[in-house]
DNA sequence: CGAAACCTTGATATACTTCAAGTTGAGTGG
DNA sequence: CCACTCAACTTGAAGTATATCAAGGTTTCG
């Protein structure tokens, strides 16, 4: 099913500039480009579930990815995304705890795997890495807060307001002067970021549509009017 | 307005049984201790604002704390509790952001201020302390996580539920068998966890009354039936 | 080309919000 | 210590955003 590629190097990857390995020294990097392993994934596939234990770090080279959870109800809520150059389950990894949310290349993709003695080989020599990765999750930590207080408090036509913008911020395509969300999701995956059902996600699309917010291309959806959006999302108004 | 109260020495403090600075060795335990201070709080006093530069770390020697944050409409949104031996502030310390929430005593309270150098000096030498508070930070994430997909996938009803029994988890008091929740929350603050209208806290409560699950005493909440409550918000069932 | 997955629109139901008014409780100053 | 005041709590009634159920249309992919 998984089908082994020829390893990136690290110290050719494009995709570090991006990434926490950015500032490494040749001698970690080396450690991790030798052992680590490269791995295509299908659209669809799996990269980690929910409930398995962690045995490495997956760091993203090419493609798009979504971290979701299964909710009470076998509804899925979307998390997180994931982008060239992203780590993925280091969170879990980091805590000694079980995956708490799976991974699935929501394109195809490329994934490099760091198994957890070479990661933490750096983790415990490389002190500077140490620091950036910190400061890297309690960042996160503050997004995740966000998203708190956007769920709790914002109805769901200012919830997919925000959603709208932020996908723009993470996976926008300029296309004539506006900008397209350039990512393969269905309106389930947009309800199951928004916390809402699909029908509603529908239904709202088509009035910020005929507001000129957005316009689509079948399933891509170009922004037309930025400021409309976050006057809608009310963003920390 | 502060009051400055004679620093209980970390090396005698009974909460550091419950906190990171658990096993920090003798001299950086000396360290934080003669360089921190030590303050009293009255009831509804603000320890630190949200949008606010952290000059060091917060740690709760006594008291009942709540860390929330402003949403757009004026409307607060509770984020989380700190109770003794629990670092505040320590997420914008490390991110090098400003607090992205604020921090209120619940009661009257005491609490240590570790002044950034002194911890950052700790945190550079100590590799154990680093992963624990790493690991402890991404366990934090996990706990963002769920309250995300709470949120998102809950009613008020299996909210408020989820909410009750997470307070009495943190802070229960055996009353003759059954487990009052021991902090001073008023219905607003209850919203604001759950993310609902006050009205329909107070609607819900009442219910839940009827409905033999939980008891009051003044403000005070007392659970009758966990198993019941569990059952309604549906843990991961 | 056919089946399955996805998208869309409509009708109905309801959980929750909002507004309004009345009651209780807590804290303060005389 | 009591009375006064303001905040917190409570109940009711009306309105609305969103969920749910149902059915038809469209794209995708093997």
């Amino acid at each position: 099913m998984l089908k082994k590629v020829e390893s990136v190097s690290c110290e050719e990857c494009h995709s570090r500039n991006n990434s926490l390995f950015k500032d490494l020294s040749d001698d970690h990097l080396c450690t991790i480009s030798e052992n680590k392993t490269c791995t295509k994934y299908k659209k669809g596939q799996v990269i980690f579930y929910e409930g398995t234990r962690p045995l490495g770090l997956f760091c993203v080279n090419e493609g798009k990815i979504k971290i979701y959870k299964d909710g009470s109800q076998g509804k899925e809520q979307i998390i997180n995304f994931g982008k060239p150059g992203d780590f993925l389950g280091y969170r879990a990894l980091l805590s000694e705890e079980l995956y708490a949310a799976s991974a699935m290349a929501l394109e195809d993709a490329k994934i490099c795997f760091v198994p957890k003695a070479d990661f933490m080989k750096v983790f415990l020599e490389d002190h500077q890495f140490v620091k950036k990765l910190m400061k890297s999750v309690c960042h996160e930590m503050g997004i995740l807060e966000s998203k708190i207080i956007n769920l709790a408090q914002k109805s769901v036509r200012e919830r997919l307001a925000t959603t709208l913008l932020l996908l723009k911020e993470t996976y926008s395509m300029e296309t004539s002067g506006s900008q397209m969300i350039d990512i393969a999701l269905s309106r389930e995956d947009l309800a199951n970021i928004v916390g809402t059902a699909t029908e509603t996600v529908i239904r709202l699309l088509a009035e910020f549509k005929v507001e000129q917010l957005i316009a689509t291309e079948g399933k891509k959806i170009i922004i037309l009017n930025p400021k409309g959006l976050a006057k809608i999302a009310d963003f920390y108004g």
